[in-house]
DNA sequence: TTACTATATGAGCAGATACTCAGATAATGA
DNA sequence: TCATTATCTGAGTATCTGCTCATATAGTAA
């Protein structure tokens, strides 16, 4: 018969108060969610590229997309989803929208991240 | 004629210079790659809960499984990505395997993201 | 060895996602 | 007003991903 999901394993009898507490400490599932949200956007090579570019200076969606070897259309796409996550917002002058990072939590962790790659 | 991805709009033409300077101070391909690997580990919410857990102390796979109500092959699946990212380790114990982090860098990941979206 | 338990792994599938294309929208200037 | 430029957006599509299922592997104890 194979195991089914429902199924306890001998371990888990042993260890049943460990499941317990990690069940009880884990995040809510709201905060799970959108930290996985934050995370998928930090998660893709074009977003990354856009994201570490912004924490240098402003740029509009035609120079990102002239550094990239992408369509405007790409790129606002993507400016889009992280817009929407308020990672990054924007200034218009005319035409042109000027896009910046929200706040510096955002090149927080990528700095954090490539320190770690690096050890 | 629509546009072409390989057009200069007129702006492009007033930026160039930003676009040269973006281009000269972007990060390494393989560099960019590895992030958004490690981001792709933390981007899903099977895997931040075993993260999360495995802060708090090491757990074998079928109490990682009880825990999230998933089968143990899932966990596995999950844990080998996590194993070649080296984000976790394990030790043996007769036959059970007990994953742990291998480091303090993802935690202090998760928390600069939650302090992020908890502002 | 054989039986049993814990974990790992490959195949396959349903759902997610990153791009392109075509067309819409918004600010500017004639 | 109309044309132009920069950006946005919906639809379609190829690729990627996270799960399940079936099976393989590894350690333990009889």
């Amino acid at each position: 018969m194979p195991k089914q999901s429902s199924d306890l394993c001998d371990c888990r009898l042993i260890h049943r108060q460990v499941v317990e507490e990690a069940i009880a400490s884990s995040l809510h599932s709201d905060e799970i969610g959108t930290l996985a949200q934050i995370f998928k956007a930090l998660a893709d090579e074009t977003r990354l590229k856009i994201l570490w570019a912004l924490e240098k200076r402003e740029m509009c969606v035609c120079d990102l997309a002239a550094m990239l070897g992408l369509t405007e259309s790409a790129v606002s796409h993507q400016l889009r989803l992280l817009r929407n996550l308020q990672l990054v917002t924007n200034r218009r002058d005319g035409v042109v929208l000027y896009y910046r990072l929200a706040d510096n939590h955002v090149s927080q962790l990528i700095r954090i991240t490539l320190e770690h790659l690096r050890d």
